[in-house]
RNA sequence: GGAGGAGUGGCAGAGUGGUCGAAUGCGGCGGUCUUGAAAACCGUUGUACCGAGAGGUACCGGGGGUUCGAAUCCCUCCUCCUCCGCCA
């Protein structure tokens, strides 16, 4: 959501830079125009009200003095509806601001590359090289098959597609590397851990920007609740409605929780195997800082996220999202993506991005800059994978294969796993 | 699920129809004293919106209503607490 009073005074460049985002035309005109009309209404029903503030003091010190009313009262019960009237205008146009202004997604970066898809997306950096095989590798459904520990057939029949079911040492691998992810971050990298609500309510949802526009992406429950397509959502919307001080942030955040999409949208894709599922786990990294502070937080939740990776001895590149390629909140995204054999190619297992106080100002979440300072500011949110566990032990089976189909465990993963070095089939 | 009670500023807590945006305490900020600090004392201290400004408006859990006037009365929803029942 958008500073009205932005728009106001820089409607040229706030259209240039939404305009950057593929499909987007200049809207500012037409959003100053409304608010035009909603502040002159507001003003108008300010001065009725204040009209009829001073009548009702009159009436209190007469009537204390025993002096007779009738005519007073008489004269502002006319003012009544017109007021009425007024009131509802505002409410109404205020009410029709924010619909508008609650669906347009958020401002990229001057940094941020124009783009229509992820072709335009930009390669910053390598780590590792991919191994080399002497013999086919095979992809993550016939290893975990073959070791009888990956199973879609009973998934199906219980849930439906888009369901798995780990047994035994890829249960227990999973485990691991939540429990891994989660160590490394609250004991190295200053996150505090949290075990938050995977059911959440409307407002929560708008918050971190998935509402209105998105609830077709979501499950919900017959009690209202959402269910919960990542651990930001909760995470994120902890400072909702508060005021804090600034020497109090960054506040960090991890969470390992279930995910659960809908993915309407995504019929056809990714269809075999365990990448794209209903529910998933994911480790969460979630950042409330001040505004001078986000950009370099987007860098370090960045590493936090690689470091995983290079710890698991597993290839990854990052690469910077275009315009057309990132979410609705983002301004800015990195995605890191894993190197796996059994496709040949790189695939996303996190996304790094800044919001600014774009979701600060949807959940209302501020804070002081300075302690004797009057102003306030909304606090800038920050979310990132940490990584996205499923997709990991996916890595982790297709690059650790050995061509009997058996799978080393990564060495930092083996105190976690009562000190297996090895699956076998 | 049943019966009661409660939601007020950063926090604690008073206020039951008019001068209440709200006592008091804690905390914060500024100052006096002190070599410095603590203590003590004095002062100050909510947020958002409208307005060029002067100033104005709104907010006492959310929404609605009664009234000339609502933190205060009524309705409704939400949340929390206590007791009983049930239960992982």
């Amino acid at each position: 959501m958008f500073d009205t009073k932005l728009i106001r005074e820089n409607p040229q460049e706030f259209d240039t830079a939404l305009c950057r985002r593929p499909g987007q035309s200049p809207i500012a005109d037409a959003i100053n125009t409304l608010d035009a009309r909603r502040r002159e209404a507001q003003t108008r029903a300010q001065k009725i009200q204040t009209e009829r503030n001073a009548f009702a003091k009159q009436i209190g010190a007469a009537k204390s003095r025993g002096e007779d009313i009738s005519d007073i009262v008489a004269e502002v019960s006319k003012s009544k509806k017109k007021q009425a009237r007024l009131e509802n205008e505002v409410v109404n146009a205020t009410q029709k601001m924010r619909d508008f202004l609650s669906s347009l997604p958020n401002l990229p970066l001057a940094d941020v590359p124009e783009g229509h898809g992820e072709g335009d997306n930009v390669e910053l950096r390598k780590w590792g090289e991919p191994r080399h095989f002497d013999f086919e590798p095979r992809d993550h459904v016939s290893l975990g098959e073959n070791l009888r520990m990956m199973d879609f057939e009973t998934a199906a029949k219980l849930s439906g597609s888009r369901f798995v079911m780990l047994t035994g040492g890829l249960a227990n691998l999973e485990r691991a590397l939540a429990n891994f992810m989660l160590n490394v971050h609250t004991r190295e990298n200053g996150y505090t851990e949290v075990n938050p609500p995977a059911l959440v309510n409307d407002d929560t949802m708008f918050g971190t920007g998935q509402l209105p526009k998105f609830g077709d992406d979501l499950f919900k429950a017959n009690t209202g609740h959402w269910l919960i397509p990542t651990a930001e959502v909760p995470l994120t919307n902890i400072l909702a409605g508060h005021l804090v001080e600034a020497d109090t942030l960054p506040r960090r955040y991890t969470a390992m929780t279930w995910c659960f999409r809908s993915e309407a949208g995504a019929a056809g894709k990714d269809t075999r195997g365990m990448i794209r599922q209903h529910q998933f786990t994911k480790v969460e990294l979630v950042s409330v800082t001040t505004e001078e502070q986000s950009l370099s937080e987007l860098e370090r939740m960045t590493s936090c996220a690689e470091n995983i990776l290079e710890r698991l001895e597993l290839p990854y590149r990052t690469i910077v999202l275009c315009t057309g390629d990132m979410g609705f909140g983002a301004r800015k995204t990195y995605d890191i993506e894993v190197w796996l054999p059994g496709q040949s190619a790189y695939r996303e297992i996190s996304s790094c991005s800044v919001c600014g106080d774009f979701q600060a100002r949807r959940m209302n979440a501020r804070y002081r800059p300075d302690k004797s300072g009057k102003h306030t500011r909304f606090v800038h949110t920050l979310n990132g994978s940490g990584l996205a566990v499923g997709r990991t032990l996916i890595a982790i089976l297709e690059n650790f294969q050995e061509a009997d189909g058996s799978i080393i465990i990564p060495k930092v993963l083996r105190q976690y796993m009562g000190d297996i070095e090895v699956l076998k089939p």
